[in-house]
DNA sequence: CCAGGCAGACTAACCAGTCGGTATGTCGTG
DNA sequence: CACGACATACCGACTGGTTAGTCTGCCTGG
């Protein structure tokens, strides 16, 4: 077998995804060739359709990675027994936290959904309504319990929030006043208090 | 002078406008080419670069457009005299209406910054931290009198709030079962909630 | 009869993906 | 343990297709 790490040790594929995650992050998909990406991995075209089907999968390959952690946490978070109040408010900070941790990720997120082919986007969809779903269960959880008002609709409010989520990589930026979990304790303060009845 | 205006009544320059916001919000920017465009407005490449510098001065348009409206809304609810907590009911309700009844505008708005040329992007960006102050400033006065709470900073307060608005673009259908007026009374219900002491 | 409004062929650049080729390992066999 | 057969990892020139923008010139109304 020949060489799969080159000069560091990161693996050739690995190499190629951060480097194709931070173009992206930085000029968008259709702005970055893929000659860049394999420039900035330190290898050439051959390497990139050696490991992946197209440039369509690579950033397939950023929504999978960012769809499965943020699964993950969300429903270890769900699954715990603490009251719902205090599992909204940590899904609700915790989310923040890792997309201020992968921005990169996450502009790319709300930003080339259309880039994927029709079937990855359908895909991508469908696992992203099962986290939105996952999040509303909670807040209908509280709402049923009487601990949330009811009088915004569930979805609205799962709708809300993430809006603010999605927003991030807008406007946050790592050398501003905040750390991001100042920011993920603000936010989540905000949809609390929103669902105080 | 020859025809400005063809089968319809309406000039060339707003067709290919509109021709333009269209497909830019359907396929985003680098998806949409030239020859789409002038082929939806029903001319040819010829009229579009006499009325337009460049693909991307199009695309500047539809950002002048929607931030000279959305500054306009604000300014006449925000100088109003109602007492604050209406004045900022009123500016979140008013725009998410805005939005909704521009949803290409506004789903353009925030997934094609990057396409912008330098200069323009940079315009862009100082026009809408003009509308962010304002709104921020209608907080603030909030919070001193004493009808909003404190806790969180207004900066962070209204970068919530936008991105729940930037965020309908992508889940907002008018064939769903909220109307635009609904959706805004919900949304501004939340903040205004967020709000309280 | 001229100037603005527009047509449409043309160009120069670019880019995703292909393909034949090379190098470096691994494995089976005698 | 030597050696050939095969596989994996990668290189880089090339192709076919697309695209933004240009330019020459026609056409029409004033």
């Amino acid at each position: 077998m020949a060489r799969t790490t080159d000069g560091d040790g990161t693996p050739v594929p690995q190499r190629l995804l951060a480097a194709a995650t931070r173009l992206f992050a930085d000029r968008g998909y259709d702005r970055t060739s893929v000659q860049e990406i394999v420039e900035a991995a330190g290898v050439t075209k051959g390497a990139l359709y050696h490991y992946f089907g197209s440039k369509d999968d690579l950033l397939h390959e950023v929504y999978a990675r960012m769809l499965r952690v943020q699964q993950e946490r969300l429903d270890a978070i769900a699954d715990g027994d603490a009251p719902v109040e205090q599992r909204v408010r940590d899904a609700a900070a915790d989310v923040v936290v890792t997309t201020i941790d992968n921005l990169d990720d996450a502009s790319i997120f709300f930003r080339s959904m259309h880039h994927l082919s029709p079937e990855k986007n359908k895909q991508v969809r469908a696992e992203r309504r099962r986290y939105h779903e996952r999040f509303r269960a909670l807040i209908e959880e509280g709402q049923r319990s009487g601990v949330f008002a009811s009088a915004t609709p569930a979805d609205l409010v799962v709708d809300y929030h993430f809006g603010s989520v999605h927003h991030l990589s807008t406007w946050y930026r790592p050398e501003g006043p905040l750390t991001p979990r100042q920011v993920a304790d603000h936010l989540a303060d905000l949809l609390l208090r929103a669902l105080r009845p």
